[in-house]
DNA sequence: CTCGAGATCAC
RNA sequence: GUUGUGAUCUCGAG
């Protein structure tokens, strides 16, 4: 499986044009040309002929990645290198063509940006090997993996199945661009510019080894992207393992294990991606883990928030969109129970939420004065303004907020959309 | 099946 | 302002 002709696929006509299109339908940010989605195919026209005939020639030399800094989840910053639209859709007219040579040889347990795999079947496979009786996880962390890969070990991987020499000379231009930051340029040593469409398949392209090597000892293993679990069926075991994969990615892949987050503990101690195990009363399974809760919560808060002005409409509409989003993400846990008080919870913020809506509750108050009715308690409550919802026990309010009013707003609650009913066509 | 608009997650 | 790959969902157009 070598291609001579590598480059001459890649700037094929049929390539470049999905690549385009891929490229061109992210409408991501300009890179340091700041040329942007809608300028992209003027640039195309004008100077694709010269920049082809400088990749046919082994001549070209990408732009600079701009730097981009991002908070991560947990209070990091995650680095950034955009590159420019131009050097987006070369890295991924050759991601396309070298997915094809690589991808069929991956290890059956990577998951991680790989077509027709997700992190459910990663996690239907960790709890297999759970329920096997393998009840330690040695959890791998690589330290800042995306920075400090080594592109000499790269190339020489790469040129084990590539002999187009174009082609591997452009990839070595790509590892190699410059990074822009604050308009200073930094010459690139190591790493894989986090941004780049071509990044994730060359990380699996290096991680691939790690794989071969755990199948090799006889591991269970699952891996996504830099995040590895192997499963053991001891302490002991774990921590051998823990120390000889260190010693084989530290001097065969030239990558640092983070020894303060690689450990190894019981599967319900783990984070992996977004869930995590239980055990209780015999029963073992998959759920979300209380981060992710977190994250959901915060969510709602900010649609139900008292002091953003925004019409009850508008606050279900979100609320909606919101809910069918996670409860996808929802959907690949076990455990029943969390939803039920998740939803309850949500209800219950979105009640709170309504009885701010001063108008609706002022106009509401004289339809009440009209029909004769005195809503006293609700006017103490609006007067006070500091009130849980729940302090207001006015029988003709509270009638109207109950679940059929929240369901005659549109808002599907997310058990429904966990455990949809059957729908028959 | 392929594209649009929006959303969620993993890394 | 925030890139990328992969997965998923809702709606819409063919």
């Amino acid at each position: 499986m070598q291609f001579d002709m590598l480059l001459e696929e890649i700037i094929s006509k049929s390539n470049l044009h999905l690549a385009y299109d891929r490229v061109v339908g992210n409408k991501g940010a300009a890179g340091v040309d700041n040329i942007g989605f809608s300028d992209f195919s003027e640039q195309v026209q004008t100077e694709w002929l010269l920049i082809k005939s400088q990749l046919e020639q082994g001549k070209y030399r990408p732009k600079a990645v701009k730097r981009v800094k991002i908070p991560k989840s947990n209070g990091g910053i995650r680095l950034l290198g955009i590159p420019t639209y131009m050097d987006r859709l070369i890295q991924q007219a050759i991601s396309q063509v070298l997915v094809k040579l690589y991808d069929p040889d991956f290890s059956e347990n990577s998951y991680g940006f790989r077509a027709a795999k997700n992190a459910h079947q990663a996690l239907e496979k960790a709890k297999e090997y759970i329920n096997a009786g393998y009840s330690h996880v040695v959890d791998l962390d690589l330290e800042q993996f995306f920075d400090r890969v080594n592109h000499d070990y790269l190339m020489n991987e790469l040129s084990k199945n590539i002999d187009d020499k174009r082609v591997l000379k452009l990839i070595h231009s790509i590892l190699r661009a410059d990074i822009e930051d604050d308009g200073k340029l930094v010459h690139c040593k190591q790493g894989v510019p986090q941004g780049g469409p071509l990044s994730p398949l060359l990380s699996n392209i290096i991680l691939d080894k790690l794989d071969k090597e755990l199948e090799r000892r006889g591991h269970r293993f699952v891996r996504y992207a830099d995040d590895c679990s192997i499963y053991v069926k001891s302490k002991r075991a774990g921590d051998r393992v823990m120390e000889s994969i260190s010693a084989y990615l530290e001097k065969e892949l030239k990558l640092k294990v983070n020894v303060e987050k690689s450990v190894v503990t019981r599967p319900w101690l783990t984070r992996l991606l977004g869930f995590t195990f239980y055990h209780k009363k015999g029963s073992k399974g998959i759920t979300v883990h209380r981060k992710s809760i977190v994250i959901y919560k915060d969510k709602i808060r900010g649609i139900t928030c008292r002091r953003k002005p925004s019409t009850m409409e508008d606050r279900m509409m979100q609320i909606r969109q919101l809910n069918q989003g996670w409860g996808n993400y929802f959907k690949l846990s076990d455990a029943k129970t969390v939803f039920g008080e998740l939803d309850e919870w949500v209800r219950s913020r979105v009640r709170l939420c309504y009885w701010v809506q001063w108008r609706q509750v002022k106009t509401r108050v004289k339809q009440l004065e009209k029909l004769g009715v005195k809503p006293y308690q609700a006017y103490q409550w609006g007067n006070t303004r500091k009130g849980y919802w729940r302090t207001v026990h006015s029988p003709i309010l509270t009638r109207s907020l109950n679940n059929a009013f929240l369901k005659k707003q549109g808002l599907l609650s997310l058990k429904e959309i966990v455990a949809p009913k059957a729908v028959y066509v």
